[in-house]
DNA sequence: ATGAAAGCGCTAACAG
DNA sequence: CTGTTAGCGCTTTCAT
């Protein structure tokens, strides 16, 4: 299992240069360009303030020593980090577009992103005691299984906290969340002019607060035109509990026209479970998700469901983190997207 | 679009203690707790140095103020922050898993992850020198498409570096690696015991060194059979790639007997495309993947694959962080799952 | 077992 | 435009 070792180094002296060097202060630098530390300091910081000519000079030094100012240093002086810690669930098609796109947007902005991932809600409050010993210049808390109470006693921090996704935090924080009971009733509204007359909603776990409001949603646009929609319960918001319930699932010893499902992760383990025994998609039932991720748009799937515009989302909770001040709720709009999943149904019942 | 405020604070004054607040210091702790500086410090740092009765007065004064020892100034003193940078690609599946597992490892360690998630390599560099300033206590480097070069410039560099998952850095910087080629092989083997006379290698990105070594495993071991396996190219690891080549591809105007793809989400894409024109999957051709993703476990796709095993994967590249001596690689094994993607063929041609 | 003091590398007045 | 200086909050000798 082990084997091989290092052998030479770059070929060429030039690339022996290292890219950076920790031991390296602005001190030394200073000494080998004859200028004080302050200058060189400053030449890192705010080189308009230097003459193009020692900036020149400090910048080529620097470089040959491979010198780059300390972001510690900086940051004990500051009083600010330059990292914005993000608090995630571990699993999850959705999560992955969410951290990729903060962490895009965070190092476009020339912060850092300090990432801890949880599997479940027990281990968030130790998480967010030891990354905010780093002093962040904000904290993302995402995942509608945080519990209130955990945020409730950091907004009283000194530091910036922002809810992701967590409508529960609605008056407690400043909080980035899809509509997510608008999307519902969008989702809804497609399916009754699909011609469904009776579905059956698939929730992950009944406490979230984002089922809660898409379960609301669903069944406000449903009850008007009296279509009953039971809640069904997967258990966890993931394949599995979907593909449970899909093959298995009949409510009343028969097929809803529709199933309704609170997550496009579970959505795919219904779909698969609804086809292992038999049963057709769209053809025999339709099936809707919610999140829009990246495996809805494939053909094995191709599911209608709401896409959270989660470009804009994290953006805003950025924004939020700046404007202090702001209490605000920013609430997005997501967008129904048809898939392959639903199509009208010629009730021949 | 922006909607509501913040209203009530928590209930008890109790949960209005907050969790820390960054600008209370030890000093501010000492004064309180009628000690001196040095000893909160010691308290927090080395508590078996402090009488209990000290210790725990500390503590508890702390407590009350929100203290929390800033982890930045600790780090400005011991020259390390306790920071783990991880550098790897913005997409793909596979690498959802590897980032959860080192958040996961990290923190169990009790330092932090520094993510920095990249779409093409060109930022890659930049990227390195931006979180090199942190004081990093290792910096792991992922993907294949990571430059070598840009690697040898950073082992010179104080900090321990170590690639993940980047055959070509065999020789330049430690290493973890699951066998490629051995998988590759695995695969190979399973293909023809399926009785298979003709394969197709379907690679993500030919000059990746992942696919040099997947498809070499490929070849040598179907060539000692006389079976030929031509190379094609997807153009990217990912599904919409897979799915053209799926949805358009015969060799020599017929299909092969297998698609032996090089990456899982490229497989995903290839068994869609091949559906998507009526071809069916294990029954006229077989396919298979590599990875072992969460999805190749889904019903919908239930791939034949190589299972990388990356909580070991992950240990190891953490292991090399500290054994700073070590120039060892660590190459690991993976494991081939056998799905329903694949079975044994009965040669009626 | 505790306190005093030095200093990690930077930034930002302030002075020149 | 550049140099001097005083800390940021912690850890760690070195005394006591």
């Amino acid at each position: 299992m082990v084997s091989s070792g290092r052998k030479a180094k770059g070929s060429k002296a030039k690339n022996l240069v290292p890219v950076h060097n920790a031991s390296v202060t602005s001190i030394e630098v200073a000494k080998h360009a004859g200028v004080s530390q302050s200058t060189v300091a400053r030449v890192f910081a705010r080189p308009e303030l230097v003459s193009v000519a020692t900036r020149q000079e400090v910048f080529r030094v620097a470089e040959s020593l491979g010198y780059l100012p300390s972001a510690i240093a900086a940051g004990m002086r500051n009083q600010r980090s330059g990292l914005i810690g993000v608090v995630v669930p571990s699993y999850g098609e959705y999560w992955q577009g969410v951290i990729s796109e903060f962490s895009r947007q965070i190092n476009d902005d020339s912060r850092q992103l300090l990432l801890t991932t949880f599997r479940d809600a027990q281990g968030v409050e130790g998480a967010i005691r030891s990354i905010s010993r780093y002093r962040l210049d904000g904290l993302v808390l995402a995942s509608s299984t945080i519990g209130v109470g955990q945020i409730s006693r950091l907004i009283n921090s000194s530091m910036p906290v922002v809810a992701f996704n967590q409508p529960d935090a609605a008056n407690i924080a400043p909080q980035v969340v899809v509509d997510n009971q608008q999307g519902a009733t969008d989702i809804a509204m497609h399916l009754i002019e699909c011609g469904v007359k009776s579905v059956a909603f698939v929730g992950g776990v009944a406490q979230a607060s984002t089922d809660k409001l898409r379960y609301r949603g669903a069944v406000e646009a449903f009850s008007a035109q009296g279509i009953s929609c039971p809640y069904i319960q997967a258990g966890a918001f993931n394949y599995d509990a979907g593909f449970k319930i899909g093959a298995m699932a009949a409510v009343g010893n028969q097929l809803p026209d529709a199933f309704m499902v609170a997550a496009d992760e579970i959505a795919f383990g219904v779909l698969d479970g609804l086809r292992k025994r038999g049963v057709r998609v769209p053809e025999d039932v339709l099936v809707t998700g919610f999140d829009g991720v990246p495996q809805s748009f494939w053909e094995g799937y191709d599911l209608t469901t709401l896409v959270q515009p989660i470009e804009l989302m994290v953006t805003g909770a950025l924004k939020l983190l700046v404007e202090k001040n702001s209490t605000d709720s920013v609430i997005v709009e997501g967008q129904l997207r048809i898939g392959n999943s639903t199509k009208v149904r010629n009730n021949h019942g």
